[in-house]
DNA sequence: TTGTACGCGTTATCAC
DNA sequence: GTGATAACGCGTACAA
């Protein structure tokens, strides 16, 4: 370990590490009883020797008495190569456990095989499916993906943006985070070539290819079948109103009341940021004001799970007084009592879409035009609505 | 597009991309009613021009007339250069909106500022939870994370292993999948100085530092709770018998018994491979065998919840005729009813963690010696086990 | 204080 | 079929 001496006494065998602080190595002085911070500098590490000069392509070369460019190329099945020689390169090269660089590959062939994927938030099972999707057939054709949170900050998605890009990503699959609403990042890269693909919460100016829930007839479909239950007077607790999601989610609502003849009051209609505190203060608060409020259809299953909890605590029983439905099936919504509706919008699909519109992107080169997709879900009903079998 | 034709009429203007099946791009002639499907060839796919030549440092070295040694030093404040050319430089650096090339620097500095993570599954709360705390560590000091899932097979971990150190990863975290008894992919890559740390499943045999969550003590608090609140014929679920954590999690179990001065009925002792048909399976098998079990600790949250949907079915009143517990403070554990009592393992400070040892370990360099920390964590007591108030 | 020149590991374009 | 050699973009020891 690089020596530290201690800033008050300036010993140095005083010295012990006690974790880090924003990025910097703090450290504990035992005999002054002090604590002090310095900057890591990872630039004056010397690097481990041991890790260094891993077989290269060169080496292989060496022990065969052959050039380089054979090496490359018969390791690469290339037909020039007699199948003699490329035996014996592969040979040689599997007991000198030779590993290719991969980087040195990504700077000559200037691509990385590699896509970026920026998404809100890893905890929550909606995007990890997603992810996962990706990741399936990513990986299938030998793609790399890298992953960050935004975690719901503007800030630190374009930090992420960035740094991907200086990354040299072949492409970039984002989620925008909930207070994302300029998309100076998006077009820069974009203006410059980079396959970009948006999914479920999208720009809809931006020109890039976009994968969609079905937002609008998932919606409509959980409140027609609500209204079907016989719930007449349905709140609907929503995202931020300038959010995508929100406003189709909206849309599909109020198209199932119009669909069944009757109309959508305004006063139910209730915008929150999704926490849960907002969530369940718009709850008690509509509750309070309109007391002929019979289901709430909460445009996020956590959130909806949220409400269950809240009404069975005031007593309320669901669905009988009440009923709630969701949207995103959850595996919550499975287990909570009861059961929660929920529209299942097919993450894993939703994610696999998004590589695959990827790869046609990058295959279609320069002439690809962007295009938008749908995932289609369904719904899946659970007791926290059934109250009689459908007509 | 590059043009593809029919396998049967061999016309082109009549085909169709429809998707990808595992790797290969599937292909529909609309004439012949026929699927196909061709491997992807990204070699020769022409990379887009747009992106090429963002620009370098050579250009701005060439706008403003000095050497590339220059500008390069400059960007990164090194003292040599006089405060008047840092600041045409950056000014330059700014105004041609350069980004440094990442990779062209990882290849010269010989290390890439990324560490691979691995985890069984994205999807579960836990490993997500213990990921964002990793993250949050490693963006703070610059470096980036790659994640890759095992989705529990041998196989994709090992696969997943020889990509990140193809991409001259600076360091593994890794968890394994349950499946994995053979370690040769992570012996090999410790040998050649790689910094590799293991966290929750662990394989005690190799000399990598660990970071452990405190499965002995936690499952001991569990269990004492539990024989606290009077049940007496507590049964274990675990996972496979030849799991670390499995291991850990019994040994808390037996000595909570120890210590109340009673032992541990072997036949409560139940290994699983933790899927919710097994859990179940085994928990119907018990209650039918032994009609005195009054409790069920399952190793993992998901299944305890699981067990507790079960129970209900089975109309048995929680906690009052037999009582659940779990391990891993899942969400879920807190919405269900009865709310289940689990103990909290601290998973985002266990990725803190597991961060802060790597970089320590890189910071010391090769006269680094591995070291084992354990997480503590806390139980936290709720409905499912709660029959009176602790003594 | 600044510039020259080479190395990093691989691929590709020539020539032989 | 195979071998030199020049990129790729950046860092840096050494020279000026």
């Amino acid at each position: 370990m690089p020596r530290v001496k201690c800033k008050k006494c300036h010993k140095d065998e005083t010295i012990i590490r006690s974790g880090f602080i924003r990025g910097r190595q703090r450290f504990f002085c035992k005999e002054c009883d002090y604590y002090f911070t310095i900057q890591l500098d990872f630039q004056k590490r010397k690097p481990s020797r041991l890790k260094d000069h891993s077989t290269t392509i060169i080496d292989i070369a060496k022990v065969i008495g052959v050039s380089v460019s054979t090496v490359s190329r018969a390791l690469k099945d290339h037909s020039d190569i007699s199948l003699e020689t490329k035996n014996v390169v592969k040979q040689v090269a599997a007991e000198l456990n030779y590993q290719p660089n991969t980087l040195a590959q990504s700077l000559t062939r200037r691509e990385t095989r590699t896509i970026g994927v920026i998404i809100p938030d890893i905890e929550t099972y909606f995007f990890a499916s997603i992810l996962t999707g990706i990741q399936s057939i990513a990986s299938a054709v030998g793609y790399k993906v890298m992953i960050s949170q935004s975690r719901e900050s503007h800030e630190t998605e374009v930090a992420n943006v960035h740094t991907f890009i200086t990354n040299w990503v072949d492409g970039l699959l984002i989620c925008h985070s909930k207070e994302t609403n300029t998309f100076d990042h998006i077009k820069l890269n974009l203006k410059r070539g980079i396959p970009i693909i948006q999914f479920d919460r999208v720009c809809e100016e931006l020109n890039t290819s976009k994968v969609l829930l079905d937002d609008v007839d998932g919606s409509f479909q959980v409140t027609e079948h609500m209204i079907g239950q016989g719930f007449k007077r349905i709140a609907i607790i929503a995202g931020p109103e300038r959010l995508y999601v929100t406003r189709k989610r909206l849309e599909g609502y109020l198209k199932a009341f119009r669909k069944a003849g009757t109309s959508a009051d305004p006063a139910l209609i209730c915008y929150t940021d999704l926490t849960k505190e907002a969530i369940l203060k718009q709850v008690d608060e509509l509750l309070e004001r309109d007391r002929t409020i019979d289901a709430f259809f909460c445009i996020s299953d956590i959130g909806a799970v949220n409400i269950i909890v809240h009404l069975k605590k005031k007593g309320i029983r669901i669905p009988h007084e009440i009923g709630v439905a969701g949207f995103g099936n959850d595996p919550t919504g499975d287990i909570i009592e009861p059961s929660l509706t929920s529209f299942n919008p097919q993450t894993y699909k939703c994610g696999e879409t998004v590589a695959q519109m990827f790869f046609d992107q990058i295959l279609d080169g320069d002439d690809h035009v962007a295009q938008t997709k749908m995932v289609k879900g369904n719904l899946i009903v659970r007791s926290s609505t059934f109250r009689r079998p459908e007509p």
